[in-house]
This record gives C-alpha cells, structure tokens and sequence, in this order.
DNA sequence: CTTGACTCTATAGTTACTATAGGATTTATA
DNA sequence: TATAAATCCTATAGTAACTATAGAGTCAAG
C-alpha cells in the first residue's frame, strides 16, 4: 500500500510517518517505480507498536530502544522492564505536581468568587504574592 | 542591579531572563553606558509574577495576556478568572490521562514479574498488542 | 492530453527554554 | 598601568515530537 492508505490504516498522519521514517522508527520502505513509499503488513504492526509506545508517553527515544530490544528475542528483557519501571515513576512524579497545581489553582479560583475589577480580583492578588 | 544579581535574585537564568524579555514579558530595562541591561525592584515584581504563574503551568501567552490585564485595574476580572477556569480543565484532563498511562504501565509492569528472555517478556508481548 | 488526486523532498514553525560562538565591557590583580 | 578574569552583549542553533507549508513530480480517469 502506498503513503495514504498506511496513514488511514494506522491512524497517524502522513508526515507523521516519514517523521518516524527519517528518526529510524520505521525501516526504510520498498519504493514504486516513481518512487512512492510502499508499506506491508509487517510496517504496519511497527507503526502500532511504536503509536503504542507514544499512547503510553514513552519517548521516541526510548521507543527506539524498545524496537532494537525487540529484535534480540534471546537477550535479557531487564532493561525493557527497567525502561517501563522508569516510565512508572515518571507518570508518578508527573501526577504529584499537577495534584499540586490542582490544589492552588482551585485555591485561586475561590479566592475571586465572581466578577470584580481587576484590582479587586483575588487571582491577580494571588499571583501577585 | 545588572543581568547576574537580577538572576540570581530571581532564579531565574541569565538566558531566560532575555528571552522574557525578547518575548515581551519583561519591559525593556534601562541600558548603562556600556549598553548592560540595568533592574530595579519593580522589574524583579514582574519577574516573580511571572514565574509564579509558569509555576502553575500557565502558557507565556498567557502569563503575557494576565500581565496586560493586571495594568487595567479598573476592569472587570472575568477573563482572569475565565482563563485560570481553563487552566483547570487542561490540569484536569492531564491527571485524568496520566491516570490511565499509570494503570496500564503498572499492567504491563506486572506482565513481567521479573528476568526473562526478551522473546517471553510479557510487557513486549503488551507492547505488541 | 489535461485535470485532479496523490506523492515526493526540503524547509520552517511550534513551546519554552538552553547552549553556544564571538565580541565588548568592566573589575581585579600584578 | 598592563593584563587577566569576570561579566555582559547579540545572534544563532539546538531540544522534542510533531505540523505545515512550498514547489515539483507521478499516476489514474475522463
Ligand atoms: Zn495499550
Ligand atoms: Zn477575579
Ligand atoms: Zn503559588
Ligand atoms: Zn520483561
């Protein structure tokens, strides 16, 4: 299939793909006579594992790593298992700081019940400090 | 005061203090002769108020656009209050995604209770699917 | 044989910084 | 006073993960 049915298929847009492409996520593809990209099953199954990987806010990097990790079936996966539990803590970090910015945002939000002007505005008070 | 105490009071690096600048959220400070930029306390005011609102995760944008409005103090506040109401839902729905990443990290984590071969790794396998 | 849909490469824009390179200026030391 | 060190200046490029053009080539249908 060319470009376009890939793109429909996979759900990730066209110059998505030949991002991957140029970033090594997807191997070069088999090209037509006049000189389209041509993509089989196999491309496909990459290109969900990758959008997989993204789904979870793993990086493009890491991704990377994970498909080269991929092609050593008899190696050790503790990286892979590393490389998640890494992930984990990051989510975790992530999710303690909005809960904090939750808390004074919410905070802030009560500190002007309703309209006032500018000047009595509780928010603008509360940055202020 | 010059750039280095102006950062160093702020916390604020020497780079980013002139790419506020450059961005028009900080005013075009006063030069001395040999052409260094010169702060004073209301500089540094300004500074923190937009390093309290970075710190909630507000845009640049629109730190800029609550700096606008807070020198119209005769105005009414509703678009101050308007835009930290938005900055709640984009906070909202950021915990509420990293609320799934987190199950379905902590899924695959346990997929693979520990060393295995890459070929057998139950969070590839996930990966994969 | 021309129109239109599709594809190609190369390049620039996005956000909020960070990091140089290559000079100029000021301050401290010998 | 000469020079070295610290500080400052502008301009430019890099970061992550895309997105959006511009300008040209390819291909199928009418
Ligand atoms: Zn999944
Ligand atoms: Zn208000
Ligand atoms: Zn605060
Ligand atoms: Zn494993």
């Amino acid at each position: 299939m060319k470009i376009g049915e890939f793109s429909k298929k996979s759900g990730c847009s066209i110059q998505t793909i030949r991002y991957y492409e140029r970033e090594g996520l997807l191997l070069n593809p088999n090209r037509s006579e006049g000189n389209f990209r041509l993509y089989d099953s196999k491309a496909l199954k990459q290109l969900e594992f990758v959008k997989h990987c993204r789904s979870l806010d793993i990086s493009l990097n890491d991704t990377k790593r994970l498909l080269e990790l991929k092609n050593k079936p008899e190696e050790s996966c503790s990286s892979v298992n590393a490389l998640i539990d890494q992930q984990l803590a990051l989510v975790n970090k992530r999710m303690k700081e909005l809960r904090a910015l939750k808390a004074e945002l919410q905070q802030m939000a009560s500190a002007c019940g309703s309209n006032n002007t500018i000047e009595a505005c509780g928010i603008i008070k509360s940055l202020d400090s």
